[in-house]
DNA sequence: CGTGCCGTTGAGCGCTCTCAACGCACGTGG
DNA sequence: CCACGTGCGTTGAGAGCGCTCAACGGCACG
């Protein structure tokens, strides 16, 4: 069975949110409600809505006719998505992990909702300079550093704080998003250990070893306007 | 003497909109004002302001710090930026001809502020798409699809309303947006040229000529969710 | 103990990039 | 008038990065 086809079977799209248990999402009164991981969100169904990551991570995701996809956003705990516009047409949204999510009316925080849109704006375009112009090293070397500063584990106790997190995406996850095949993926980030960059006993922890040599590979950072 | 110096001296930036001619921009009077070839807009200079483009072609793009150039969006008739989000940080706007260019604050004008949001985000979800997944000769088709669409030269008494464009963007240009470089692009345009679905005599003036077939080139759109 | 997903690794290919040369249009100055 | 410089576009040759295809192992699950 193919991996989309599994998608299907766990929930049937779009109707995700109307066949989950309980915790269905009501548009009537905002509320909390949960997602399993590879649960699909139906966006579509509440365009009035505005949508809190609390706790978990969030893809957003487009698919092309031939099965090709592009992951353009990863969300994770305070950011916000959905709005009509953050999320219209083709553009889906599906959970990573157990993903806790909050919902407004847009109308209710319209403040809230300009400030997501504004950052969805700002972070697509980063996105885009990093998918049109840096090299597989690079594109591997800023994921990381992106997904360190969202997804930090903090346990006050651990000196590692701010070094080591969950990457709540698969290798084909990954791909998805930074435009690459998952073999490249795979390789780069082998590569990464080898070179003592990186550590990950299970594939899903990793701890950052040289933050400054890997922000030196994601160093094409975009350049800032000096003022005057 | 390069392009980007070249660029500095017809206009220092950021402070070009203030070393202009009598059209200069007043941020306290909202007004039309007229950008040149490769001008480029000091849109960090008035943040709560919103952009429209009423007639010529704007490009926003970014930097990086070795030179390498994103092009994020290209912006025709009608469309909108600025609005603090649109542009911010080390977004920057260049103008690609004649372009002129009303001028509202954005708290004059919330609705078209928002609208113009959402259709920056849905334009970067494609273009994203595009950047992370299609091959070079989808890129390019794509991109002339776009382009006649929003450039078609309007004659009311030629045939060929619709099919014939303004390629205001260079080689480099088209390059930099679709993430290839100029020999790509060049080598790309003129194959499909060979293959009669287009025609240039002059590089800046596309006609299409088999829609159909490059429409099935870059057919690879983004895959429409059916409702129910 | 099979089955399926995920991750890893290898071998080889090919699309796109890199480097280079050239033509053309245009403007400038001799 | 022509020589010269510059920007833009085209084309060729070759290299390399990332993709394609393939095999394999670990692990969860029934």
């Amino acid at each position: 069975m193919s991996y989309a086809q599994k998608q299907q079977n766990v929930l049937p799209h779009p109707a995700a949110l109307r066949t989950a248990d309980d915790t269905l999402f009501n548009p009537a009164k905002p509320a909390f409600y949960r997602l399993k991981p590879g649960e699909e969100a139906a966006l579509n169904e509440h365009p009035g809505q505005l949508y809190k990551v609390s706790e978990g991570c969030i893809a957003i995701y487009e698919l092309l006719a031939d099965g090709r996809r592009q992951i353009t956003d990863i969300l994770g705990p305070g950011d916000s998505f959905g709005c009509q516009a953050l999320v219209c047409g083709t553009t889906r949204a599906k959970s990573l992990t157990f993903t806790t999510i909050e919902a407004y009316p847009v109308a209710a925080v319209p403040a809230l909702a300009a400030e997501a849109m504004m950052a969805a704006v700002q972070r697509l375009r980063r996105h885009a300079t990093m998918l049109g112009r840096m090299t597989a090293p690079e594109k591997i070397a800023s994921a990381l550093l992106d997904l360190s500063r969202q997804f930090a584990r903090k346990t006050p106790h651990s000196p590692d704080t701010g070094k080591s997190f969950t990457l709540y995406l698969t290798r084909a996850d990954l791909a998805d998003w930074l435009g690459l095949t998952l073999e490249t993926v795979s390789r780069t980030l082998n590569q990464f250990k080898r070179e003592g960059l990186i550590e990950f006993t299970h594939p899903e922890i990793i701890t950052i070893r040289q933050k400054a040599r890997l922000k030196a590979l994601a160093f094409a950072e975009t350049q800032e306007i000096r003022a005057q």
